[in-house]
DNA sequence: CAGGGTCCGTTCATAAATGCACAGGATGGT
DNA sequence: ACCATCCTGTGCATTTATGAACGGACCCTG
């Protein structure tokens, strides 16, 4: 039962009585209303209508087809209802992604969005791989590093990821706190494992300390920062993580040069809906409160 | 809501991840469907689906349409299966009209075609008006007279209703029995009220004897049977309706241009159906019999 | 009984949807 | 790293569906 325009004009002229008053109802010539009857009566081997000079009246088939035709109306109409309102209004789910670093500001932000759209039900997804808005797996991520330029993506300048150089109360103890920038060869750190990492503040520290004073090495910034805080060395924090452990100092000031932008990236599909744009202007607003 | 085609494209894209395979399981090119897909979202504001290299996933509202479209093609699914099983079966309402002259003849020939056919619900239709095959009020109807030639309807012959003339023992006592065909001029006789019958023992009567002799018109068979019995003069009974009368004697031999044509008339609609086409023959084998 | 109105059905010109061919891009395996 | 494969997307030719107009039948009403 393929052509389900045919059952549509069907359903119209059943409703109507009349090839004309079905064809003024769908806004079509009447020729072609008698032309998908034709066609779907052919197709199914059965009569729908009887035809006379007053118009057409259902056979069995043509009221069987009349009332399932009915609620398929009523059903897409309801659909159509559902489908524009979601579309217009900032409801239903929003995913947002990002790195696991920032869970910190964005957490709280995301919860007073929630706060000021009831409708909305917040996903908000960090792991070790990338979560891709191309396989609608999120409405919007924040990415780091160099500026995204995937095709389909709508990119815009969020913040900057501020970092600082920070060692733990037990580490200074230990080792007192670098006198400049030179003395910082005299220190030991603790640093992403990854050696590609692209971050500015990991390709600075590399300029200026060895290989060989990188004496900590983990995955995630989680775990960096539990390894600065047990005193394994001096690394680099985000502003952010920096404030919800106790007993760590800034052992130097921060560089303009360290911090990383960050952007806002959606889906090009996605992009003009009202609940992207809401989230976008809010996440913005928080951002620059940040600053 | 119109387009009905354009949903079940958008169900099949769904359904099936991509473009190319929503096309395949439809049998159309590819271009057609984005077409299609384009031409909804536009008109509904709203990305069912979200693009990428390797296809296209649903958004939210895609996601509802395909839900609701998959309901709606197991309802077309079924329905198409009930309107095909329905035409090839004999099943469901058979509506027959008839001259109620012809009720004691059909009644037990419908039984016994409703006993052979348990699916089938008769209703079997006598009354003063008509009942007309173009507007769906019957599956097949019993006319007399003519044969008729509206151009929708599929006229056969049926059989020959024979009449009689009879009189009951009442009126021969008064009376007597007419000696022949001269004598019929002083007798009285009961006939049709209306002036205009074309039936032919009617215009055979009208020839033999003067309009001043028939002294009791009514409407009906079934009058005319009455006022027989009772005596009020010779009148013509189908034998049908003379088995069902105590004291009735034949005063005349029946003569061949006095029995009417019967046609059997379906409506060319209809006409084909193994329904009706069962019921068609049930009735000829029966008439045949009769005879 | 005649005339206006409504409806169906068919034919021909036109507009719209479809198919085709090709380009571009992402992905996965070798 | 390269190639083969599968996917989407777009411009152009063609088929298909649609619209306009006319004719015929019927019903209602004055």
């Amino acid at each position: 039962m393929d052509n389900w325009d045919e059952i549509r004009t069907a359903y119209q002229v059943a409703r109507a009585g009349t090839v004309s008053g079905a064809a003024a109802a769908m806004g079509v010539h009447h020729a072609t209303v008698i032309r998908h009857i034709d066609a779907l009566e052919t197709r199914l081997g059965v009569k729908l209508f009887q035809r006379h000079a007053r118009g057409y009246t259902t056979t069995e088939a043509g009221l069987d087809l009349l009332q399932v035709a009915q609620a398929t109306d009523d059903q897409f109409t309801q659909l159509a209802g559902r489908i524009k309102g979601q579309g217009a209004g900032v409801s239903g789910e929003l995913v947002v992604t990002s790195l696991g670093a920032l869970s910190q500001f964005l957490t709280p932000a995301l919860v007073r969005f929630q706060d000021a759209n009831p409708d909305i039900r917040v996903r908000y997804l960090t792991g070790d791989r990338l979560f891709r808005l191309e396989y609608g797996e999120a409405h919007v991520a924040i990415r780091a590093g160099t500026m995204p330029d995937q095709p389909d993506n709508v990119v815009q300048p969020f913040m900057n990821m501020r970092v600082k150089l920070v060692a733990s109360d037990t580490y200074i103890a230990k080792h007192g706190l670098p006198a400049d920038e030179a003395d910082l060869v005299n220190h030991w750190f603790v640093a992403q494992d990854s050696v590609t990492s692209r971050a500015p503040f990991t390709q600075w520290l590399r300029t200026v300390v060895g290989e060989d004073r990188i004496v900590f090495r983990t995955t995630g910034n989680r775990n960096i920062a539990r390894a600065v805080v047990a005193g394994a060395g001096i690394g680099f924090l985000s502003e952010f993580e920096m404030e919800c452990h106790e007993g760590l100092r800034e052992v130097f000031p921060s560089r303009d040069d360290w911090s990383g932008p960050l952007w806002l990236v959606t889906h090009v599909d996605l992009h003009r809906t009202p609940k992207v744009q809401a989230v976008l202007a809010h996440l913005k607003s928080a951002a620059a409160a940040q600053v």
